[in-house]
DNA sequence: ATCTTGTTTTGATTTAAATCAAAATAGAGC
DNA sequence: GCTCTATTTTGATTTAAATCAAAACAAGAT
């Protein structure tokens, strides 16, 4: 679902900064509500997106990893929008957004690309809408494909990972509780389709698994 | 929800382009699967926008109303991801986005301002997201707050609108029945909260709909 | 005006997920 | 290693929404 860059768009990134910056898990990016000045591209590492409601609840927002860009929210009112943590030991790097669009001025094809990163984003915001009609474990598998997916384009294993986030977690992403996720994880082991183990996946049959639930809503 | 521009921004892009395109009710303004050449201002009228899904469902994905874009999801992969429709006899106004891209190099102003017009498309869609944790209710009253919000902005009454959708194409949108969607109107009037008239509302206490459901996700 | 079709409302029933509750397990810190 | 805390699993029950069904209503076409 989040936006990504493939290595060769990393690469020119780099050079358009390389300002790193270490984030430790547990520690905030940034924070709904404080200015903004600079995207975050991830290289290493983990985060979860939230925002806070009005009766605290935490909504998350989204899970992002290395390739993936943060802060696009951000840029429509110079405020950021949602708090992102890192879920592990990360770390990013800074891409101050005047001189990104300042750059952006004499380099056509980058500002086109920063286009398309934005759309792309926009893409996989909708893509969420569309869980909409499915049921918990639809949607429990929608989720664990979009995650391989995106292990995949960075060089992981699509079909063995491991899960950075909690129960509740992915469920207040997906909209459903924790123990309606726990239950949607053993119910999909018992039908021999995927392996649990704690917070170790392993997909038995993706193939299965797609065509069952769809594949719908991947980049 | 859907991104919007104040007057002067409208009167901006007119002067980047004016050709206007008219859209009669029914009609569609671009198909999903279709290449993307130019983004949309609605400047009369109104859109829906949805994706079929494998299984033939129709899912809603947003209302626009006149000075909302169109087609900003299309510019990651010069393909529309959408189909727009029509609700109502509807005139456009046609961005060529090559042309925008272009004549934006020479106006930093002016890229920037579409910069932030698509983060506030994320932000929207992200919007969705919190209702996540809402019931059927509290769904629907932030779907009419929304509206109101965005008919205010516009010159239109805040308390007293005509819905152009029917309550299945809310519901879709909501991840809701339309059964539901009929019920939760009903209560809301039982309550006196609103005034229901088919597909004319009337939001008799504006104030107490905020407190009681949350003024999220408002834009 | 009447017929047809699509939309909306309301009721009865079923179903999926939330909630309440408690035990089992894993992980962090000492 | 052990303890303490957080997370996960599973079960029993309740609840909100989906589903099934039918009537009421509105809008468009003839």
């Amino acid at each position: 679902m989040p936006v990504g860059l493939d290595e060769q768009e990393v690469r020119a990134l780099d050079h358009l900064v390389n300002q790193r910056h270490k984030i430790r898990r547990g520690e905030h990016l940034h924070r709904a509500g404080l200015g903004f000045h600079s995207l975050h591209v991830v290289r290493s590492g983990f985060f979860k997106t939230y925002v806070l409601q009005e009766d605290g609840r935490e909504q998350v927002t989204g899970f992002h990893m290395p390739g993936e860009v943060l802060g696009l929210d951000a840029i429509s009112a110079d405020t950021h929008t949602c708090n992102a943590v890192a879920l592990e030991d990360s770390e990013v790097c800074e891409i101050p957004f005047a001189k990104l669009e300042g750059i952006g001025r004499t380099i056509p094809s980058l500002m086109h690309h920063f286009h398309k990163i934005m759309s792309r984003e926009i893409v996989r915001e909708r893509g969420m809408l569309l869980l909409g009609g499915m049921k918990a474990g639809e949607r429990l598998v929608a989720f664990l494909l979009n995650l391989s997916h995106r292990f995949a384009k960075r060089g992981y294993s699509p079909l063995d990972f491991n899960l950075r986030m909690t129960r509740e977690e992915i469920g207040s992403y997906l909209g459903l509780k924790l123990e309606t996720i726990s239950r949607a994880f053993s119910r999909l082991q018992e039908d021999g389709l995927i392996n649990v183990d704690n917070k170790r996946i392993r997909l038995n049959d993706i193939d299965h698994l797609r065509r069952q639930y769809g594949s719908s809503s991947y980049e």
